[in-house]
DNA sequence: TTACCAATAT
DNA sequence: GATATTGGTA
């Protein structure tokens, strides 16, 4: 069978660091004399699964954020970033993958559900369209990469073609939400061999309940990217590479 | 009120 | 073409 495995650590590890470069970022958040590009928190008490961060997060108690006006990068796609959306459907079950479900379980910082949806949106589309392909030809069931090299990047279940009613992962659902639980899905899900050098210490699972997401200083992450926009800065969580 | 979802906009 | 935003609905 075709293994599906998380990502890597050190696939997922490149979430973290590349990104903008520093000076960009503060262009945009410069607001205090002495602002810090990002806080890391305090060691973990426990070794946290999986949680890629896209940026910056929590916006400090300091008063006024003025990253509440602002607008996120377009993020940008990867195909582990995609992966990882799969796994969490795939997981989910057809059923309970709804954006804020599929979101939580991803635990991606700076994620948000709008994101998922227009992903999701797009995604239902794809599978759908290849459902109609395997319906008649009698040749291969995949699409052309040409089109779809995104969603081609990552295997599609089986099961996503077969709505089987009565069969949705509802154990997976229910831990959705507990950041506990989900640590612990992340952490059978292949994310194990972390690095021994303890590099991807992550205080948080996602978003749960200390920090605000809404109104901070989101995500500062941007990449030169040479997209179809006019100028328009996207979100690069890193440097698509299988 | 929140979240989903399809349509529409950038 | 990819992603964001909107509007109607549950």
């Amino acid at each position: 069978m075709v293994e599906e495995e998380l990502p890597s650590p050190e696939e997922l590890m490149p979430l973290s660091q590349s990104l903008i470069t520093p000076r960009l970022a503060l262009a945009f958040d410069i607001a205090s004399p002495n602002h810090r590009p990002r806080q890391h928190q305090p060691p973990s008490p426990y070794a946290q699964p999986i949680p890629a961060d896209l940026g910056d997060l929590v916006s400090g108690a300091g008063g006024d954020e003025p990253a509440r006006t602002l607008k996120r990068p377009r993020l940008v796609w990867t195909p582990q970033l995609h992966k990882r959306f799969v796994d969490a459907v795939a997981h989910l079950g057809i059923n309970n993958a709804v954006p804020k479900t599929i979101m939580q379980l991803m635990s991606v910082d700076g994620l948000t559900r709008e994101n998922v949806a227009s992903h999701l949106q797009k995604y239902r589309l794809y599978l759908k369209r290849m459902q109609g392909l395997s319906g008649g030809g009698g040749g291969g069931a995949t699409a052309d990469p040409t089109t779809d090299h995104l969603f081609a990047s990552s295997p599609v279940p089986p099961h996503f073609l077969h709505p089987v009613p009565g069969l949705q992962q509802q154990r997976i659902a229910a831990a959705v939400g507990h950041p506990q639980l989900v640590a612990q899905y992340h952490r059978q899900m292949g994310q194990f061999g972390s690095s021994p050098n303890g590099q991807f210490e992550h205080p948080y699972i996602g978003k749960q309940p200390p920090i605000h997401r809404m109104g901070g200083a989101p995500l500062h992450n941007q990449a030169p990217n040479s997209n179809g926009n006019g100028g328009i800065k996207a979100l690069t969580l890193f440097p698509t590479g299988e």
